[in-house]
This record gives C-alpha cells, sequence and structure tokens, in this order.
DNA sequence: GAAACAATGTTGTCAATGGAAACATACTGC
DNA sequence: GCAGTATGTTTCCATTGACAACATTGTTTC
C-alpha cells in the first residue's frame, strides 16, 4: 500500500493530504476539509501542512489541478478520434456526467478555484484542456459536414454549455423518477439535431 | 431610507441582515459572509443575528428563498403568455443570464443551498417556482405544434439544463472577446432548433 | 567522514469565527 | 401599571487558519 517506504518523517505528506483532503471535500465540501483536521487522521503535527501547501487555498488548488487532469484524461479517452460525430459527442457527453457523478464536490470546487480571479495559470490550463477535447470533436464533425458551419470555438461553447447544465443537473440526482442515463441521451441528443446544417436557418429570436 | 422608524433596539435587524449579508456574498462568496461582521456593520452586538437566525446556514437559507423568489418574479415577466414559443423562451432565456450577471454570487449560494440534504421545503418549493415558468412556456409550445412531443417536464429539464450550463458560462463573463448576448442568442436558438417536431428522430446515440 | 545546508516536522501562540448560556432592556397586551 | 415576550448584550468556549521560532532528519560538499 504504502508507495514510498517512509523516506521521511511521515514518508509521503503531500500525497496522503491530496488523497485525505479529497475524502475530506466529498463528504461536505469544502467548508468540511479542515487542514487540522487533515493533521489529525494523518498523525502529524497541525502545522506540517504548510510546509507543502502555503495554506488552504493552495491545497485546494492543487487538488483541483489534480482533478482537471483526471477529468481530461478522461473525456480524452472518450472522445477518441473514432466513429460520426454523434457517437463521439454522445460518449463525451456520458463521460463528463460519470466524472460528475463520482466527484461532485469535487467538479464544484474545481469550478471555483478555476474562476477566482488568482487563480493559478496551470489550473486554467488544465482546464482548458477539457473543452479542447470538445473542440476537436466539433472540428471534425464539421469537416465530416454533420455540424454546421461557424467557428468551432463557439459551437463548442454551445455544447459546453448543456453539458454543464446537465451535470448540475446529474448532480442533483434524482428527477422524479426520470432515468439520468434516457435523460443524458436525450439533452444530447437535442443538442445534435440543433447543430446539425441547414439551408435556411431561422432569426435569432427575440431582442 | 429607513423602512421602519426604528421600533426596537435596532429597528428592522432581520431585514438589515438580510440586505448586509447579500452584498457581503456578493463581494466574496460565502466564506467572505461573515456573522460577527455583518454585527460589526449594523452597530449590533456579534450574538444578535442569532435572534433572527439559528445560524449561519439560516441566514443563508433565507437569503437564497429571497433569491429564488426574485428570480421567480423575473422569469415569470419575462414568460409572459405572449408571442411564439421561440420568443418566449429566448426572453426567458436572457431573464436568466440577466439575473445571473447581477447576482452571481447569490445564484451559485442558491443553488447550493437547493441541494444540501437538509434544505429547508420553501426553499425547494420556490425553486421549482422557475423551473415551472419554463414548463408553461414548453406545454404552450407544443400545444402549437411548435415543441417535439414528449412530457414537457422532460423537455423543460432538457432546456434547463442548457440554462443552466448558460448560466454557469456567463457568469465566467469573458469568453475570449465572444457577445455574450450573441452567445445567448445562438444557445436558445441551437436548442430551439433541436426541439422542433421531426418526421423520424434518429436513434438515442452510442450506449 | 564531518560539517554546512536544506527539507521536513513540531511546539507555542494569535486573532477571528460560529455557537451557546445567562443576563438585560424595550415593547405589547391585558 | 404589570406580566410576558421579543429583541439585544455580555461572557465564555472550541475550532480554525495562519505565523514564528525551534528541532530533527536527510543531503551535499570538502
Amino acid at each position: 500500500m504504502k508507495a514510498s517506504p517512509r523516506p521521511y518523517h511521515h514518508g509521503s505528506l503531500r500525497e496522503a493530504l491530496l488523497r485525505a483532503g479529497e475524502r475530506a471535500l466529498e463528504s461536505g465540501g469544502v467548508p468540511n476539509l479542515s487542514l487540522r483536521e487533515l493533521s489529525r487522521e494523518l498523525g502529524v503535527s497541525h502545522t506540517s501542512p504548510r510546509r507543502h501547501f502555503a495554506d488552504k487555498q493552495a491545497l485546494l488548488d492543487a487538488l483541483a489541478l489534480h482533478g482537471y487532469e483526471r477529468l481530461g484524461a478522461a473525456l480524452g479517452r472518450a472522445a477518441k478520434d473514432e466513429g460520426t460525430f454523434d457517437v463521439r459527442l454522445t460518449k463525451l457527453g456520458r463521460a463528463y456526467v460519470s466524472f460528475a457523478l463520482k466527484h461532485p464536490a469535487l467538479l464544484a470546487m474545481m469550478s471555483e478555484a478555476k474562476h477566482r480571479l488568482d487563480a493559478p495559470r496551470e489550473l486554467l490550463e488544465a482546464s482548458e484542456k477539457a473543452l479542447a477535447h470538445t473542440l476537436a470533436i466539433f472540428a471534425a464533425g464539421q469537416a465530416k459536414g454533420a455540424v454546421v458551419a461557424g467557428d468551432p470555438l463557439r459551437l463548442a461553447l454551445v455544447a459546453f454549455a448543456a453539458l454543464q447544465g446537465l451535470v448540475a443537473l446529474s448532480t442533483n440526482g434524482k428527477f422524479k423518477g426520470e432515468s439520468l442515463d434516457d435523460l443524458i441521451g436525450e439533452i444530447v441528443e437535442r443538442l445534435i439535431l440543433g447543430l446539425r446544417p441547414r439551408s435556411a436557418v431561422r432569426g435569432r429570436g427575440a431582442r
């Protein structure tokens, strides 16, 4: 179990803090994550985390970064360059929701951390990789003529908005008996239909 | 300015706490809202809020409730029974985003509060009223044949997901030069197109 | 191999916070 | 007027994040 045979006092406090921190985060959100409580769990003094993370936010940022790396990897696997646009986008959506269901509190914190004014550059970079996968799917879809023309970034944002909302709903859990799996399918399907190329596109709606 | 001429010690501490609390919330999120800080601002002792709100969460719940009432009213005005389905849905979307831009931290907190396991019943009821407006628009749209058939609740959830995502994006603020106003139009337009009735609907996508 | 050095962890301390109990004051209804 | 209640105060406690000074362990250099 122990990755390192205990090179130092504790061994690998930093990783242990990340593990325990994520556990605490998932069971009660950010306010439930206490540096002192983590220290107690790990059997170290209450200031030792400071050696690895300048403050609580630094630990959260590190957790968020790790989260984005895993999310990016999961989306990357799901969005592999195979199949039609519809299939790829559906798989991407399912992967996103799957991650959200497994790590709801982490994902919420990730989003918060990214939106902070002084968010670390690495975090922003990692979060953009997720969008990059979506972007690639759209570019490929346009090349095949499966998606309406236009700035792929803009279209990806449309899809991203829907996925984000999907996640918000899925974290909610139950929809009065609705099957989440079916709901994902329906949302992505509607999204795909709305993105199909058309001869004439109606006006932009009310102004 | 002062609503009541000062009937008691402070006058209307409860309302003052709500006002000051929302201000604090909008400038720094939940962790920035300190009961003691509020008390200082209002010139009362640090435990007086307890007479009106059992704990910090109770104050947050009250703020969230008030927020949902205002949001519901705004959506209700926007979704008035006039115009086509497209126009109504677009107006609803714009109203939602407008609210999100005016009260970003409040809206985020509202969502959190609603998802808490022990969220007060009133809060859930108030939040469902917002969805109710969307639902009404869909029911009317189906009656006119502007929307594909199906459970209106389910379809409203699809739209709600997209709007929720729209809000998540809009709170972000800037999209590398994209105009938010145009983006709203585009998202709602795509949503509408995807919801149009069709003769044959393709499969649900990858499983 | 020993001394300088850096990395890691500890002890002690502080201010701020949320929360609780006991007490004081101002309004209200009778 | 007077009892009762709503509102606000004073005092106190445990927890938390953060900081400084110190101790210990491992590494590097001669």
